[in-house]
RNA sequence: GGGGAGAUACCCAAGCGGUCAACGGGAUCAGACUGUAAAUCUGACGGCUUCGCCUUCGAAGGUUCGAAUCCUUCUCUCCCCA
């Protein structure tokens, strides 16, 4: 199990190394993975974790997704530069009710899967019982002295973001009571406060408790992974369409195709490895089976074949037409039969920030009609621009957006 | 509570009375080259009815012909002492 992980790129550090390792392989063991709602939807970063999870689960063990409700309330400055803003209760609420589906996805909850929200603990904690059981095991000193806090001890750090850490370690040691869960999984950020959760167990309960990171993914040319220029890349249709998540993973770099595929897909191992051979142009190839499996695995394989079959309409140029799950918008006839300023149309579909940028992509070269470059700055688009009654407009060399005219 | 430092565009960071829409770097975008890749080179990077105009330098006032730059008050942040 363990060694099948650290193949597919799921492993950075554990505690234990050796015990963990015998575990995994001779018993069935809880473990678990806290999401903190955040926002109302998951995205790329939350799929290393969830696909560990979904391998865990796979490989016969008992996992628990924790929802951190509570903790969520707090906010970790593990790594962050500055605070979060406070979410209120019915702001955590919707986005717990956002983000479970999307979990569902990867994660069987039918059988003895456990989901929780530790708010169940943690919102009617008695404070001095929690300073006295639980705080008293706590070192300042050593906490301080954590590498997540570095940057927050030079720019601010409130009292109350120094709590989470001891809420996250209580979390694991109340999942240790309940449910015997024994191992704590997340991204290499989480690493102060899950050794803090297994350090607290075996002081407490004298029990084993363990704690394995993921790598924290940047892309080879070093920028953080799921981040486009529209911001982060969702996992919710609503934020990003099945199509442009289709195109992120297309436009994954060379470099890093088989690292994602064992990463974010359920090939087997000689399969991604097999795809990881391919050379030059071909590698195409795989880019295009990464992009259709991780976006089945969210969008379901409908929308996937819907994407690829758009994608590729758009940029093998010929071919199957059906463009349907392109982005697009819906304008009236009679707006085009009046000629429909070009800037314009670009700022109403989203092709553009503002008209200037509009302007000065059009200086640039990257305005395009019908795949036909556009360098009149007073283009107006009229009916004679209509291809099987839409237009396709163009935006540098890959954003595509469609109008679809309507009497 | 006392003392000190600071708040500049997406981020970092210059500027310290006019030549500032604001140096520089990063991020981003476009063009060339390619394979819907990377690297590289070039250009752009507040808004607009774009050879010009408008709104920006924590907030509000003030001094001045003229302020991001000077003064006052306020808000917030960091550091040192308690």
């Amino acid at each position: 199990m363990l060694e099948d992980l650290k193949e597919r790129g799921f492993f950075q550090q554990s505690t234990h190394p050796e015990e963990l390792a015998k575990r995994l392989k001779e018993d069935r063991i809880c473990c678990y993975v806290g999401f903190d709602p955040t926002a109302d939807s998951l995205h790329v970063g939350h799929l290393i974790p969830l696909m560990g999870l979904a391998h865990m689960q796979r490989g016969g063990h008992q996992i628990i997704a924790l929802m951190g409700g509570g903790t969520a309330m707090i906010g970790d400055p593990s790594g962050k530069t500055e605070m979060r803003k406070m979410l209120t209760e019915e702001q955590l609420q919707s986005n717990i009710e956002g983000i479970l589906p999307q979990m569902e996805r990867f994660l069987d909850f039918s059988g003895d899967a456990i989901l929780v929200n530790n708010s169940e603990w943690l919102r009617d904690l008695n404070y001095i019982d929690f300073l006295r059981d639980i705080g008293r095991h706590f070192s300042v000193n050593r906490m301080l002295s954590f590498e997540t806090y570095k940057i927050r001890l030079e720019t601010g750090l409130s009292f109350l973001e120094f709590n989470y850490q001891l809420l996250q370690a209580f979390d694991f040691l109340e999942l240790n009571r309940r449910y015997n869960c024994t191992l704590q999984m997340g991204g290499d950020d989480q690493w102060a406060n899950i050794i803090s959760g297994t350090d607290l167990i075996r002081r407490v309960e004298r029990k084993d408790a363990f704690g394995w990171t993921y790598p924290l993914l940047t892309t080879s040319s070093g920028k953080k992974m799921g981040k486009t220029e529209k911001g982060a890349l969702w996992l919710d249709p609503k934020r990003t369409s099945a199509y442009d998540y289709f195109q992120y993973w297309v436009n994954t770099e060379d470099t890093d195709v088989e690292k994602f595929l064992a990463l974010f897909t359920f090939l087997p191992m000689d399969e991604v490895r097999e795809l990881g051979k391919l050379q030059g142009a071909d590698i195409r190839q795989a880019k295009q089976r990464l992009a259709f499996e991780t976006t089945a695995l969210i969008h379901g394989k409908e929308a996937a074949l819907q994407a690829q079959e758009a994608a590729q309409s758009l940029f093998s140029g010929a071919g199957k037409s059906d463009k349907s799950n392109v982005p697009s918008t819906t304008i009236a006839a009679n707006e085009l039969s009046e000629g429909i300023d070009i800037f314009e149309i670009f700022l109403q579909t989203g092709l553009c920030k503002s008209k200037g940028e509009a302007r000065r992509l059009q200086s640039q070269g990257g305005v395009y009609v019908n795949d036909e470059r556009i360098d009149n700055p007073d283009y107006k688009l009229g009916e004679a621009d209509l291809q099987d009654g839409e237009i396709l407009l163009r935006a540098g060399k890959k954003r595509y957006h469609r109008l679809i005219i309507e009497n």
